[in-house]
RNA sequence: GGGCUCGUAGCUCAGUGGGAGAGCGCUCGCCUCACACGCGAGAGGUCGCUGGUUCAAAACCAGCCGGGCCCACCA
């Protein structure tokens, strides 16, 4: 039962934690009893590591499933990985670059089996980071969302919403990354603010006549222009609207239309039109059935669409036409621009809007239903006011890109015929079935990886087979994650779900926020500010580090992290060790004559003041955790039980207990530490599993009980408001000594004599708190008396009563008087201030009745003291002369 | 342009209608028989600004100032 004199988390966890595993904790069944509890992972990727934003996501998780098990619910956490298409395979691209080597040296299929050798070998690594850190997830259940079973579900999906319509093939134009030379979807694109630049430029007439001026920020565009568009009531431009004008360079006459669109106030108020390459022109295009004309390679190279410019890259291109354009004769002027400029979130470069054929899937009707899920209360998002930009996002969706010019993914399951007919198949097409359509070959792309993810709450659980996991744990409770993928994510597993399955996902998405430094500052590699959780986890242990996440971590807000706080984390539980040996060793716990935690509590006529106040205690932390963990707000019950451990029972019950040898105060030691250790085990699993071995005289031979499997606590003795006010006499009375002590130097070893005058329940208090007092204070003799006794004192009130401190010997009479003048300074202010209130008749009548009688009692009060102060300061000067 | 959010002690943040709090940092004193990863005592704040509601505002309302984030096809 030794347990050493300082906390060392980093032997002591890995070893909890390969109990908990080998030993089945983590491991629900279906059928197992307790009302169902759900959560499922948001897969990592499968080539990454632990983060510390991975940290906060999977702590927070870790806590509700914690806690949902102690409350005796049938709780499973479903883990698993994201291949992540386009992350990974970048990843073993740049691997491949360090040899020279482009995947297309490989070829498909050898550039696949790279990758799935890079991913056995680094697959696990985050699981094993995640074990690391606490996540007591039910490893048997672990999905991949590239396995068989998931790819199987995902081609069902295809294939389902193919036939139903929702799923189709089309050229539109799409969001072209020129770099990774693919698709993306508009969620993936960011609006980066960029200094750019107005080029204003002539395009003459096709008749000779001087034409129109336009401006545009993206010149190299014009080699696809196929129009020229005004607004139908612009006048200055009524006159061309029908006539045609020619596109320098690759001398092409397009018409000049007129289309709403425009807005005649900016630039010239005439657009150019390039509908093969702006969202905006599509439209027009479409509207007027414009020639489309792609003058893009798949790198952003100008194609041979764009005549003598064909072969140079986008911006080569731009700063040539701008130069010719200045040469020949057509530029106007170019001035400077700030916009908007659309990025590839992957890449990082520019990306290119560009005609494709792709696949998407039309997300208006998916859309319908996942609004009506969130505007039904079926799904809520915590906080609450996530929901508003939610639901904006959902009701202004364009069509989801989903086809990846990519290798490493779900292919997508079509074939092409030589007529370029479609053909989607649910299972490969068979020889003769091939021979009889004539196709020629599969479709190479692959599908956006969150196609996969968005299936993940229900392929985890078996989905589509109906499996008894299905029926118990779907729809899943709560979904953690931060609000930076609601709409990557979230979103889609919202819309497929309530289409697929006719019901949520998940009742709740938590959101949290991004971790950042101690600063508040955003972490990055460029900032050098990074965090690395498994540093922190080695110096600190997990327990600390979970603490410091979740202590500033509400709901969707941001935490700033600092190295000092982690720190804070590991003093806490170094805290909560040393208060478990205090209890353990003066329990006698596994000693013939000690008690045992299932003693319980003893008889209330045996509990001392003391003991009822710590009860009380305990029972306003349980209620502040419980409310806490209801709310999915887990910072205050991580605060609450910090502040109770730390504040209240080992500054105050433990300093007490020790003067005590009853079996009452070590029943009430073991019970208060009981029940403290599973209020705080979700929070710090691996401490409090520790201790409590330790408290029940386990050991780990004991396979079949654990923390993390016993009940969640219940009230013991409920609310006690007058043990409350009784202690809080008892500690502003030893506050108030020991202010007193400080302030006259009285040296810490050096014992008091202390006469007290008091009254009713004041007294009493006193009096049972009596030894405690003594102890904390360092006085030798309390007595009571009816007055201020004689000799040099110093005077303290607390909580009514008056306190005199022998002072003989130990202070100067002309410090005590200037003291005792300070006093009777702030006396004074503190009565004028209450009869300030008091004079105001509105408050008289219009304040609650006791809010007016306290005031009048403090004036009383007041008045009181200052009487006394005069007095004591008049004797010194009689007595001191 | 639209939406959200924050502004409280040197730093990072709790508090959300009845006399300003925590952690870290700082000062002073303590190796007190659980813990120096500790104990005790302090210093430090016009609670962004202005107005309003109220007997009472850090808290509720409005406006303003100053940060941050998200969304948006103005060439």
């Amino acid at each position: 039962m030794d347990l050493p004199k300082s906390y060392d988390p980093t032997a002591l966890e890995p070893e909890l934690y390969e109990w908990w595993e080998d030993n089945g904790f983590f491991h629900a069944e279906a059928d197992d009893d307790g009302e169902p509890f759900a959560i499922v992972i948001p897969p990592p990727n499968v080539t990454g590591s632990l983060h510390i934003g991975h940290a906060l996501d999977n702590t927070i998780q870790d806590v509700l499933v914690r806690r949902a098990r102690m409350q005796g619910r049938n709780a499973v956490w479903l883990p698993g990985t994201d291949h992540a298409g386009i992350a990974t395979q970048t990843v073993v691209e740049r691997q491949l670059a360090e040899e020279g080597l482009t995947r297309h040296d490989l070829g498909r299929e050898a550039f696949l089996e790279r990758v799935w050798e890079w991913k056995a070998e680094s697959g696990g690594t985050i699981l094993g980071q995640l074990r690391r850190l606490g996540a007591s997830c039910d490893w048997e259940r672990e999905a991949f969302t590239f396995d068989d079973q998931r790819s199987a579900a995902v081609r069902k999906v295809f294939c389902d919403l193919h036939e139903e319509g929702l799923i189709y093939r089309g050229l539109r134009l799409i969001n072209w990354d020129p770099k990774a030379a693919t698709a993306l979807s508009d969620i993936e694109v960011d609006h980066v603010e960029v200094k750019g630049s107005m080029t204003y430029m002539r395009y003459p007439a096709a008749d000779g006549g001087e034409g129109v001026v336009v401006a545009t920020t993206r010149p190299e565009t014009m080699l696809g222009d196929t129009a020229v568009a005004v607004h139908p009531e612009d006048e200055r431009y009524a006159h061309l609207i029908g006539r045609t004008v020619v596109v320098p360079f690759v001398d092409r006459e397009i018409p000049v239309i007129a289309d709403e669109h425009v807005d005649p106030e900016f630039g010239t108020g005439a657009v150019k039109v390039t509908p093969a390459h702006d969202p905006n022109d599509y439209e027009i295009g479409v509207r007027h059935d414009l020639p489309m004309i792609d003058v893009m390679t798949d790198d952003a190279a100008i194609n041979a669409n764009g005549g003598p410019y064909a072969g140079l890259d986008r911006f080569e291109a731009r700063r040539q036409i701008q130069a010719d354009l200045q040469t020949q004769g057509y530029l106007v002027r170019i001035e400077e621009h700030v916009h908007q400029v659309g990025h590839s979130s992957r890449t990082k470069v520019p990306i290119e809007p560009r005609l494709s054929d792709q696949w998407f899937v039309d997300v208006a009707p998916l859309a319908d239903k996942a609004i009506a899920a969130v505007r039904d209360g079926r799904t809520t998002f915590v906080p609450q006011r996530n929901t508003k930009g939610f639901l904006d996002w959902l009701e202004n969706l364009h069509d989801w890109c989903i086809s990846r010019q990519l290798w490493w993914g779900h292919r997508i399951p079509a074939w092409y015929d030589a007529d370029g007919g479609v053909h989607v198949f649910r299972e490969d097409p068979t020889e003769a079935q091939i021979a009889e359509l004539g196709l020629t070959h599969q479709d190479e792309d692959v599908l956006d990886t969150w196609f996969s993810s968005q299936l993940w709450p229900f392929v985890t659980l078996g989905w589509p087979e109906q499996t008894p996991e299905m029926a118990t744990w779907f729809p899943t409770d709560v979904l953690v994650t931060g609000y930076d993928i609601n709409t990557f994510w979230v979103s889609r597993m919202l819309m497929i779900s309530t289409h697929l399955l006719g019901e949520v996902p998940f009742h709740t998405v938590l959101n949290h926020g991004l971790v950042r430094d101690a600063h508040g500052k955003k972490m990055s590699k460029s900032f050098g500010n990074v965090i690395d959780p498994l540093d922190l986890i080695a110096t600190y242990g997990a327990d600390a580090l979970r603490y410091a996440l979740l202590r500033a971590a509400p709901p969707g807000q941001d935490v700033p992290l600092a190295e000092e706080w982690v720190e804070g984390g590991r003093r806490f539980a170094n805290k909560l060790w040393n208060v478990a040996r205090l209890v353990i060793d003066r329990a006698g716990i596994g000693t013939p004559e000690g008690v045992s935690v299932d003693e319980g509590l003893p008889a209330d006529a045996d509990l001392r003041l003391e003991d009822r106040w710590i009860l009380a205690r305990l029972e306003a932390a349980q209620q502040v955790a419980d409310a806490a963990y209801d709310a999915n707000d887990i910072a205050p019950a991580a605060r609450g039980m910090y502040h109770f451990i730390w504040d209240e029972l080992a500054d105050w019950y433990l300093e007490l207990a020790k003067l005590r040898d009853d079996r009452a105060s070590k029943q009430v030691l073991v019970t208060v530490l009981d029940a403290a250790l599973r209020l705080l085990h979700p929070v710090m699993p691996f401490v409090t599993e520790q201790i409590w071995r330790s408290l029940h005289g386990l050991t780990p031979a004991d396979t079949d009980v654990a923390l993390m499997r016993s009940a969640w606590p219940g009230t013991l003795r409920g609310a006690d408001p007058v043990a409350e006010q009784g202690f809080a006499v008892v500690q502003e009375v030893v506050t108030e000594l020991r202010k007193l002590r400080a302030e006259y130097d009285i040296p810490p070893k050096q014992r008091i004599t202390v006469s007290a005058v008091a009254s009713g329940e004041v007294r009493a208090a006193m009096d049972a708190g009596q030894d405690g007092i003594q102890r904390l204070a360092g006085v030798d003799v309390l007595s009571f008396d009816s007055a201020a006794p004689d000799g040099l004192v110093g005077k303290v009130l607390a909580a009514g009563a008056e306190l005199y401190v022998s002072l003989d010997g130990i202070v100067d009479l002309a410090e005590e008087r200037a003291r005792l003048e300070r006093e009777l300074a702030d006396a004074q202010g503190e009565k004028r201030r209450a009869e300030g209130k008091l004079s105001n008749d509105s408050f008289v009548s219009k304040a609650p009745e006791a809010v007016v009688a306290a005031e009048r009692q403090k004036v009383a009060d007041w008045t009181e003291a200052i009487a006394k102060l005069t007095e004591q300061i008049s004797e010194m000067d009689t007595a001191g002369g």
